[in-house]
DNA sequence: GATGAATGAGATTTCATTCAT
DNA sequence: AATGAATGAAATCTCATTCAT
């Protein structure tokens, strides 16, 4: 019953008061122990019960929260995907630049935080089958994505710093292809692979593809 | 539109007169059957009954055949990997063509037979959970692919087409990735996406990327 | 015959208020109808479906409630073995008229309550193959058993009621064996047996083997 | 086509020439496998298939030479049956001594033939159900081993050495009884258990029981 | 005589979901 | 808000049996 909020920071969540606060608190719990079991099982081979027990809750609290384990799932693809948008939000520099540092951003991501990036990849991974309950998240997603990279590449192109014989469309369906499919090797078999040499080789990819004449080749 | 059976090669096969005959004929039925309901609902969601029915067989004959369904599983992946292998053995030319042929090759296969390659990506898309049962075998395919493209480069730096500040095991898994990342996409959403603009752009990333000075330039 | 509702034990008992309460019922009705189906079918042949339809319930809810068959038995196992402990506790009376009034409550148990004593010696006989799943309970269950006999013999030994060159421990071993073998012979063919014959044999057998001289003989 | 049927004892057998003798060969052989997997595993865990690949032979060979799962029990059955039926009717000496001795043959058989005995009382374990397959099979033993003995208990009546104040029938039963008891609890729990004190203390309850006063007591 | 391909019923178990507490 | 008892569908796997070779 005490009303001092000591500590609040550093201390495990204090008890919250309000019913509002209390169903925040579980769903937050609910979608992060759903994230590491999908990293670690798959959607499939993750059930809405051992979700509940994860978290430290009941058996019944998914549904009761989520609705249906569908719903959970694809809060927790969408969730999977903000990692990437502030990795991409948060990259500064001109437009060339920029691409060329998502490069590391991106692979460092996955190797600074295999579970999270686990998560999303094992979320993908299952929206390719053709009837995917998640596969509609993952178009967005998609295009989104893309539709960012393109931007980059024709402000680049309209201030000089990236060739203009590059399609915008085709250089960031290529670019999310080669970010997506190199960290996917990287978490299929981490110890088969210098994510160093890596990392260089793809910002060598981007640069020499997009850097205009004028720009300093590596 | 022909009412003649005499198309011995798109008739049903005549029921076969030995046991060995019968097995095989059996084991192959039951994997197409498989590979088409992977590409439609994903691992989890195919069961070893559908795949019996759908093969037109009895529920039980994958057990009988392959003894679990990781089994099958595995004897589906290693599969539906031939396509992407038989491309590659496929190719011809100078290293550096040919590793600049292979973006073609790859990207028409999955426009060309996308049900066949969307097998591939759904148990690629399975093998990315950290305990998933097919994952062995990505591991070892994907060795496979990134030491032959390895080598390729190699031979290219040797006879003068490649560049030699290119890492060879950097380039083979940026190769790789971006394929398969750019595959992906276009499987996940096809009408979102350019193929021949898509292809054309990996094709000049990877020219860009590996062209010794002296080769053209496109 | 009467149709009044007024005995509350042996109606159908009124649908419980908590939690507790109902779990306590199903798994009540669960253990009973696991005891009936396997005294009559035995255990390999009986389901844990069946279980849940004879309690009333569902198919699921063996499973729900004690995780695996093997739980379950195990448990109807140490249930069953209740019946010829309490039998045992109940004697009163010098150690020799203990052992020889044993004799007679054991095997009129069999003949009284026929299908509590067929559960447990269907269980018992299953326990008999090597690799057993209730071969353990009943390791435990005989070694207590003979212990408590022994106990016995030994305190007659003690107060003089029973003759000294009897091994208690062999005593004990061989007493247990006639009952359980004279009972389990009655359950396989009750028409071709007169239990009130082989009880006084059986009494008689003990008696001898055991009085000290001067104890009376019949 | 050689005649000569050299080291046909020591020697694996020489492949027979007859069908008869291949048909003859081939049953001994899955009845010793069925023996061997029921004592291991029980009679519902044993399948005919397994039993097949046992024998060295295939999966279907069972129901061919048996036509049922149920008959090769049965078969199996009456066969673990007859090391008792040997061990009885090779007893000699006046009848109180033959069954004073046929507590020490049995018990011995038990430590000494443990699979052949656990195939015999894994199959008595499974006709105690109401219902079991081989009930009949044991019901029928039961009858004929205790006619044997109570015919073993009036002749030594009549030849003035078993006491005539005890009952015949009753005797059978209790000694059948006793003897199977124990050897169960040996099979059971092995380690449990003294056999020799075992075996000493079961010769003391049958001649104490059956010992004319004339007679020799120990 | 012997094999083993194939069937399909049935076993155990898992699990999303519903609902009373 | 949260629990967890209960359901019943569906999954994998086992297996006795049939039958063509």
């Amino acid at each position: 019953m005490s009303s001092t909020p000591l500590n609040s920071e550093t201390a495990a969540p204090a008890p919250p008061r309000t019913k509002q606060e209390r169903r925040d608190q579980a769903e937050r719990a609910l979608l992060d122990a759903a994230s590491r079991l999908v990293a670690r099982r798959g959607v499939d081979q993750t059930s809405v019960a051992d979700v509940g027990a994860e978290a430290g809750y009941s058996r019944g609290l998914v549904n009761h929260h989520f609705g249906s384990k569908v719903v959970l799932l694809q809060r927790v693809a969408r969730e999977s995907q903000r990692g990437i948008v502030e990795i991409i939000d948060g990259l500064t520099g001109d437009p060339l630049e920029l691409l060329v540092g998502l490069v590391r951003s991106y692979l460092t991501w996955v190797a600074r935080e295999p579970e999270a990036a686990r998560t999303f990849f094992a979320l993908w991974g299952a929206s390719l089958p053709e009837e995917s309950v998640v596969r509609e998240v993952f178009v967005e997603f998609d295009r989104g994505i893309r539709a960012k990279l393109e931007t980059y590449v024709r402000s680049g192109q309209e201030d000089g710093t990236v060739r203009t014989d590059v399609d915008p469309a085709g250089a960031a369906a290529a670019i999310t292809g080669m970010l997506r499919g190199t960290a996917a090797q990287l978490l299929v078999a981490p110890e088969a692979f210098a994510l160093e040499v890596a990392c260089t080789t793809c910002e060598q990819f981007v640069r020499r593809m997009l850097a205009a004449p004028g720009e300093a080749r590596r």
